[in-house]
DNA sequence: TTGACATAGTGTAGAAATGACACTAACTTA
DNA sequence: TAAGTTAGTGTCATTTCTACACTATGTCAA
């Protein structure tokens, strides 16, 4: 043992957001071979002197911009042959940020998108397993976390949350039992605003009580 | 990016076993700097060719002689600072192997040895802060998953899966509802025979239908 | 042989959580 | 002021969970 091989390390984060009803992911167009072209997860190298989580938020923030977003590890993935250059073992995390975070990010000229997860195109390395991981994970936190809050702006109708665990569960929820778990959470609080839309009645606004904390429930 | 820093990169084991009662972990003593005559956990360098699972499965039957066994990826860990020699990122494991196994272990001449886990000495690099992740890994797994008949002999009596439940999560349950979840379980079967042992009534005894199988149940 | 001892094995009833279900409230716009 | 749209609310039946105590079957020793 001790100090034998030496390999490549990098990170990788594919990060979370709902807009228009789908989840969907933030990808980076890759500009170099191998993969020249093709979509690919915000990452990179780990430097030998910086931690693994500090290192995938910088390279987050260096490469998209984003910065103060929740941030867990998900898993390491190292076959052999995942780059075709040399092994590189790529330490995975998975990322949640509010829509409207990046809103520019669809202009044509910009190397980043957001694509919907299940609408991904060929991608860059193994990153495709890498969503797949992080998207069944992403969904099975939903039934014993508090972790759908992370996609939750300051302030968020009832409405507004459900449709969020309808978009990522894939099915429709009941109003009334849903309203009944998620008033008891003791992270959600009411504003007292009301938010006013379209010719119907308005909604309570609420927020959490301390945003960037995900809670294990039940 | 791209091929930038290396890295030294390592697999390490935690493998847990049930002994009198007590959750153990493997542990082996370490011959060379750093930490010449500590304990540490069965691992060692990943070579460039082989991939993470693979290496973790070859390493402990290098080290322990166990093969077969349950083994999960865990965690990564990677503080610049964990091994004083170099940069070593850690990708994680854990293992649970049913007790009966490794049973030489304890000769005073072996490097080897099982530790219960909350009597654990002072150990090499962070492989303590290791084992505790993968306890608490463990027993929320218990609650989810059928795990914990990875720790059971081929045949088993009911009081004995009880038991491992108790042991781990440290607390007594109740014999009729424990056997009312437990026998609903479409992996467990009765083998038909009889386990005596004392001066009482023998117990039946089961087996897994599918041993190396671990179903998320709930 | 029989009585003491030890663990195996079993059912029920009350409490809590879950799931299904439909109407009224409040606002906008034509 | 009527039509349209989403917000918001409670009950009942079912299922699941929890607490709880006694009988069965063996061994061993007197």
């Amino acid at each position: 043992m001790d100090n034998g091989a030496l390999t490549g390390l990098a990170t990788d984060v594919v990060v979370f957001t709902i807009r228009a009803q789908r989840l969907c992911v933030l990808l980076v167009r890759r500009t170099r071979e191998p993969f020249a072209e093709h979509w690919a997860l915000p990452g990179g190298t780990v430097p030998a002197d910086e931690g693994l989580d500090a290192c995938a938020r910088r390279l987050l923030r260096e490469k998209t911009g984003l910065h103060g977003v929740y941030l867990e590890q998900l898993y390491s993935f190292g076959s052999p042959g995942r780059d075709p250059r040399a092994r590189v073992v790529s330490v995975s995390y998975f990322a949640v940020v509010p829509p409207g975070c990046l809103l520019s990010v669809t202009d044509h000229s910009s190397r980043l998108a957001w694509t919907a997860v299940d609408a991904l195109p060929v991608m860059a390395f193994d990153h495709g397993e890498i969503v797949s991981m992080a998207h069944r994970r992403l969904a099975s936190k939903l039934e014993y976390s508090t972790i759908a809050l992370q996609f939750m702006g300051e302030r968020f109708t009832l409405s507004e949350l459900q449709s969020v665990y309808e978009t990522i569960l894939g099915e429709q929820l009941d109003k009334r039992n849903f309203r009944k778990r998620v008033r008891n959470l003791p992270c959600l609080e009411e504003t007292g605003e009301w938010f006013r839309a379209g010719n119907h009645r308005p909604a309570r606004l609420f927020r959490v009580t301390r945003p960037s904390r995900v809670d294990i429930i039940k």
